[in-house]
DNA sequence: AATATTGTTCAGCA
DNA sequence: GTGCTGAACAATAT
């Protein structure tokens, strides 16, 4: 599930389950998911210590320590965090499971090992590191800003809004569900929109990732003119009545309506 | 049984 | 340098 929205929701999780609470063990069940540093510094930098703040960028979680160190989390594909009390009722795949002080695990669960799990000092030197672009809703992103972001690329626009560089936190979903919206074709060019389709991408952009946030990443829980619950051949387009239909854009699949969005 | 999958990164090539 | 494609990573579902 993971992409801006998704990422946003696990923060609020975590936020309302494990923030200010002491960690009193730390398990690393699937050390290769530790890109870096030694699983023994996880521990070291972990254990005794507090979740202290919270932050977000893009896809990347980031979780702040007491110890003056951050938990950086990616999620990949299939990642998510999950709260319990009893081992029991832990998600399938948990890589890394912290032994809270109120009697209950916060653990990072991760079917496919995408992702990663990092011990890093500082989430802006990571960011930099990364040379991810800007969180289009944490860093108040305008036109202009995202026009200065976008115009100097010539890859198709779908492949424009994935590329992490450009903007963070838009993955395969979130900019089929955008495009959808805005009536523009996925494999057209940025530069080959008029000005009035740049500007609904970015209009488009901005209220579908903010309606997406509001209900903490849940498809579902979005209106019914939304593509994301829609995203399979031959389904009728909730909003001109044409056809979904799917091709291989940007190396991803992409779902879109071969009738509003024109090439 | 072959194929697809919400992400990232890298090699190879134009 | 830019962009595109395919592969690799890993595990599961259809």
């Amino acid at each position: 599930m993971p992409e801006l929205p998704d990422v946003e929701g696990f923060r609020k999780y975590f936020n309302e389950t494990a923030l200010n609470k002491k960690i009193i063990k730390t398990e690393l069940i699937s050390p290769e998911m530790l890109r870096k540093g030694s699983p023994k510094d996880l521990v070291k930098y972990t254990e005794g210590e507090k979740f202290i703040s919270s932050l977000r960028h893009g896809k990347y979680f980031f979780a702040g320590l007491s110890s003056n160190k951050y938990l950086m989390l990616h999620f990949g594909m299939t990642g998510y965090l999950i709260y319990y009390k009893l081992p029991e009722d832990a998600g399938g795949h948990i890589r890394l499971q912290f032994k809270l002080d109120d009697g209950f695990y916060l653990a990072y669960d991760n079917l496919r090992k995408f992702g990663a799990i990092l011990l890093i000092d500082d989430p802006a030197e990571y960011i930099k590191e990364k040379e991810l672009g800007p969180d289009p809703i944490n860093d108040g992103l305008t036109y202009n800003k995202f026009r200065e972001r976008v115009d100097s690329k010539s890859g198709n626009i779908k492949a424009v809004l994935m590329d992490q560089s450009v903007l963070a936190g838009i993955g395969n979903l979130y900019s089929d569900e955008i495009l959808y919206q805005a009536g523009v074709h996925p494999s057209k060019l940025f530069s080959s929109i008029k000005e009035d389709g740049k500007k609904e991408v970015y209009k488009k952009m901005m209220s579908v990732l903010k309606a997406a946030v509001k209900k903490d990443g849940d498809h579902s829980a979005l209106p019914g003119k939304y593509l994301l619950n829609h995203r399979s051949d031959g389904e009728k387009c909730p909003i001109c009545g044409g056809k979904i239909v799917h091709k291989t854009i940007a190396g991803r699949t992409a779902y879109f309506c071969n009738s509003h969005q024109k090439k």
